[in-house]
DNA sequence: TGCTATCTTATGGGATATCATGGAATTTTA
DNA sequence: TAAAATTCCATGATATCCCATAAGATAGCA
């Protein structure tokens, strides 16, 4: 089975800007990590500029890595290129859980997300993110209300099974 | 893994024109030096000239290598070959770390991209890139609002996924 | 099925190391 | 020999490491 990113969970963030990565996170976590081992911690990394302002976005590095390598194949210098770089790997940050599998979230970052004494970790499949909880709740309510309003065939849910394998 | 330069930082450009480099560079810096050794200090390539004129980019010793070898896959005496060795080779310069991680950005590379007592160091993945602050926040302003302006089938995002593996 | 022992998790505090930066001393160079 | 560049030392701030603990979760067993 190749584990994914499930579920959401609150967690403290202290004084020094240390927080939990849920449990569950740290097993994909380390999958995801080429050079993991039993007794070492794994690498991975947090994307914070890019389309959304508003969230801390983890990737393993191995689905990092996919993203670089597409990237790399795109001609050195290209605006497409640069405008990629920039948003992933310049708006971005290597990670490394501690022993007791936190990590610290820099002011920097902090500020990034308004995030207090508090974070949510919500899992995205290939990805998850950190929010602040206040606003990880107006996401929630945001989307919501938009898919009420969608007509049965913009409903994404029933584009899925029309999709290719 | 292979290290890649990310995440963005700013540093104190003193009187003599010392400016630390960030402490995560110098890793990606010292993993790309095929000559370092634990003790010393890497060195690395800064190109000045080329593309831009707004900023000095930094290449490990094996990624301006790369770039190299395809400059040398050009026709001899073609114009663009000469051009890529003017840009790449004339205006670049050997740099290397002292002891304690800083370089001196010369009179003459400062007034290139117009620094003054701060510089920002951006992570691009297989090089970096130095700006002055206020040219990059005007860069970065450009870019998001260039990728605004996209249609669906020019953002560089979803272009990506298209690319072959 | 209940009870205890063990492990895992989430969190905190203090000690230590690394980083960024400044200034003085020394060498080089023109 | 004066200016410029390089080396050496110093220090505060930040980040990292190490240890501690309490609450759950899990396992084993009677």
């Amino acid at each position: 089975m190749i584990r994914r990113f499930r579920g959401e969970s609150l967690h403290k963030v202290d004084a020094k800007g240390r927080v939990s990565v849920p449990a569950a996170f740290r097993r994909v976590l380390e999958e995801g990590d080429p050079d993991f081992s039993r007794g070492s911690s794994p690498n991975f990394v947090i994307v914070y500029g890019g389309v959304r302002g508003d969230c801390l976005e983890g990737y393993t590095i191995s689905s990092i890595s996919k993203v670089d390598k597409l990237i790399s194949k795109l001609p050195r210098f290209s605006k497409d290129r640069e405008m990629l770089e920039r948003f992933i790997n310049t708006q971005s940050t290597y990670m490394q859980l501690d022993e007791t599998g936190r990590i610290v979230l820099s002011q920097r970052l902090k500020e990034k997300i308004g995030i207090g004494d508090e974070a949510i970790f919500a899992g995205m499949g290939e990805k998850f993110q950190i929010w602040e909880p206040k606003n990880y709740q107006n996401e929630l309510n945001a989307l919501d209300s938009s898919f009420k309003n969608l007509s049965e065939d913009e409903n994404p849910f029933l584009k899925l099974d029309q999709l290719q394998d």
